[in-house]
DNA sequence: GATGCCGGATTGGTATACCGATGTGGTGGG
DNA sequence: CCCACCACATCGGTATACCAATCCGGCATC
């Protein structure tokens, strides 16, 4: 178990580090990418980039026009749809929380949250802080809740990676998530689904106005 | 345009055909498949399997247990929480259908149905069958809606696959498929809500049925 | 006879060679 | 000077060779 994951920490370390690649906008959104150059950038060969590239295809953050691929343009609209699929699932997703959740499960989240608040490293802030809905969708019981609500934040994933830095938002999101987790443990479903709303709609404005602070950063091709 | 797909009718070809011996049982569920096998059945190199094994495991036809593949039993909870998930997206989908759909689209829809129904070949009638809800979801215009329903059909797909037998059966989804599609016309979305959860729960006890009928036919580990 | 160990067969992961198609830049002709 | 055309570079798709890890079976030993 130990050594289990040896051989796929390499096919998750390429993944992850094109990723990171792509959400610190190193790959300018928009911008062209071919199998071989990423081969020679990232030095590995292009079997396992392939494989890489249909995981982010399937992420939103690869897109391909014909046969090439693409660094996925920042899409305004996907992403208003993104946030508004949002609120169909998660309102039901915490409704089913509150119901079905345990106090360890909720308990173990809770230490999640709070000790990603404690840790400055935005990486792990963030992976945290997307990590948290995921965990909530968790507690439903629903597989298919579950994947939506990854899908929905890895598709937002950039996005939100551009509005992490201010503090206060950090202080905002995790007083909101702990409210949600509150929710949730007293066994309110629609003060939860309520919570959640509210929230998904403060990090809505909020990425909008990162999305629209960075678009001078972004070529013209970055945003759609 | 037209040769434009001549390299990805291959690999579609491939994924196809991998995906109609797992609905078909030709490949039993719970059967352990290596990609090498899988090469010499299917007289293609490894390269392109990989591939069409990546998109069947994502959508739930083959599963991984540590480093190999087998092929996904039928996971009644699985199924459950499937149409769990389809009762909370459907209705929301054609709610905005219902608001949004110009009639040129729903006529596609209609005359696509209606040709579905005169044809007889199974397979072009379940492909068609599914493919009305993810059409229905297109109405909606939020691509997260469609994809969601794209995969829950896929996850269902197989479960269908050993229901659609039934001549009384392919008569009453017509029917309710056109009574959906007359309910959004008519932009009453509160009754294409309604019609899409009682179609949901008619085609979930029909799929279930199926299962346990089928279960004989299937090995132990074919179910779960 | 049961058990433990070792060796070969098989697995998935990776690297690489080859192919046909596509797009592009340079050159020659109008 | 402009346009058409051809050669070449490059792309993604495919096939295949190689590797390390793992699994299984048989043999030797206790």
């Amino acid at each position: 178990m130990i050594a289990e994951t040896a051989h796929q920490t390499e096919e998750r370390d390429l993944l992850s580090r094109l990723r990171f690649a792509i959400l610190s906008l190193d790959l300018v959104p928009g911008e062209a990418i071919s199998e071989r150059a990423l081969e020679q950038q990232f030095e590995v060969s292009r079997t396992p980039i392939r494989e890489a590239l249909l995981h982010l295809l399937r992420d939103g953050l690869v897109v391909r026009d014909g046969r090439s691929y693409a660094i996925a343009p920042f899409d305004i609209a996907e992403i208003d749809e993104v946030f508004a699929f949002r609120d169909i699932i998660e309102p039901e997703a915490v409704r089913l929380a509150a119901k079905l959740a345990r106090p360890d499960e909720i308990a173990a989240i809770r230490s999640s949250i709070n000790l990603s608040h404690d840790e400055f490293t935005p990486e792990r802030w963030l992976e945290m802080g997307l990590d948290f809905h995921v965990r909530c969708a968790q507690l439903s019981r629903n597989r298919c809740l579950v994947t939506a609500m990854q899908d929905v934040t890895l598709r937002t994933l950039r996005a939100r990676w551009l509005s992490f830095a201010s503090e206060e938002g950090r202080k905002t999101t995790h007083r909101e998530h702990t409210e949600i987790l509150d929710l949730i443990e007293a066994g309110d479903a629609e003060g939860a689904a309520r919570a959640v709303l509210a929230h998904s709609a403060a990090v809505r404005r909020e990425v909008l106005q990162a999305i629209e602070n960075a678009r001078r950063f972004i070529g013209r091709r970055g945003v759609v």
